[in-house]
DNA sequence: GCGACAG
DNA sequence: ATCTTGTCGC
């Protein structure tokens, strides 16, 4: 039990592990399917009602799109360590919870912007996985994530991650812009007043190599702060963003928002914030 | 060298 | 991410 008085000897350095976690994430990376691809159909909303879309008059071959998944975690306030995990299922007819399940846990990798993934996935697939593994009736037909999808230094954030890894389609949804490819808030705040003045709520976030990384979209009717989208697994952006809307009661889609009060509760209710 | 950097 | 109550406003 020697007690090293320096680092030197230290199995691998910082960059060592972000160097493995870029393999990593390219190794997955071939995995990730980046257009609509899954079987059920969004409903198709009408004024005041929400009607599903009509296959041969009858019913539909492969159901509707109903149970909508959110996953968030909140930390201790006096323990940055102490992590909840939060998984709910939302009725997308209602946006009311469905299903919701917790998990606190010790994290021992830190946050390390982007590689977010390697902190947070761990402890949310595990809710997946229990969830799925008893054949739950409610088990989320899609995800959305608290963090970005192919908004990522190397297109490949927490939402892409969790949907190759789980093999369902996810979306990223971002509450803050983590620049990439030379987009910047102030960009986007200027695209979104001209587009403003013209009625739209929306831009695409395309970057100065010309690609296409999401969506910010400005979900509150009053607020200027946009929410960020962007494609996870197994989905378009243009469904991502219709889901999006789809789901935006208030800013945050109702999913990920139950999932990040839900969370944030948990660990109050069981005095695991000091 | 300096700033930026999802949660 | 978290520390933090009420408060101003639509």
């Amino acid at each position: 039990m020697e007690r090293d008085t320096c680092d030197a000897r230290e199995a691998s350095s910082s960059a060592d592990i972000q160097n493995s976690w870029i393999e990593a994430q390219d190794s997955l990376k071939t995995r990730l399917v980046t257009e609509d691809d899954f079987r059920w159909q969004l409903p198709t909303t009408t004024t005041g009602t929400t009607t599903t879309t009509a296959i041969g008059g009858g019913e539909c071959c492969f159901g509707v799109l109903k149970y909508v998944g959110g996953v968030d975690i909140s930390f201790a306030k006096d323990d940055p360590s102490v992590a909840c995990g939060t998984l709910v299922v939302l009725d997308l007819q209602t946006l009311e919870v469905v299903y919701d399940d917790y998990s606190v846990v010790t994290l021992h990798i830190p946050y390390v912007p982007g590689f977010l993934a390697f902190r947070e996935a761990p402890i949310l697939l595990q809710l997946l996985e229990k969830m799925r593994t008893c054949d739950h009736p409610f088990y989320p037909q899609m995800l959305m994530v608290d963090g970005n999808g192919i908004l990522h230094p190397r297109g490949f954030g927490l939402a892409c991650h969790l949907g190759v890894l789980a093999n369902l389609p996810t979306i990223g949804i971002g509450t803050n812009l983590h620049h990439v490819d030379g987009l910047t808030q102030s960009t986007v705040r200027q695209l979104l007043e001209t587009k403003g003045n013209l009625g739209e709520d929306i831009i695409t976030l395309r970057g100065d190599s010309g690609r296409t990384w999401g969506a910010a979209m400005q979900s509150n009717p009053g607020a200027l702060k946009p929410i960020y989208i962007s494609v996870g697994h197994r989905i378009s952006l243009a469904t991502a963003v219709k889901i999006a809307r789809m789901t935006c009661k208030y800013r945050i889609p109702e999913p990920i928002r139950q999932a990040d009060i839900r969370s944030r509760d948990y660990l109050r209710k069981h005095q695991l914030a000091g």
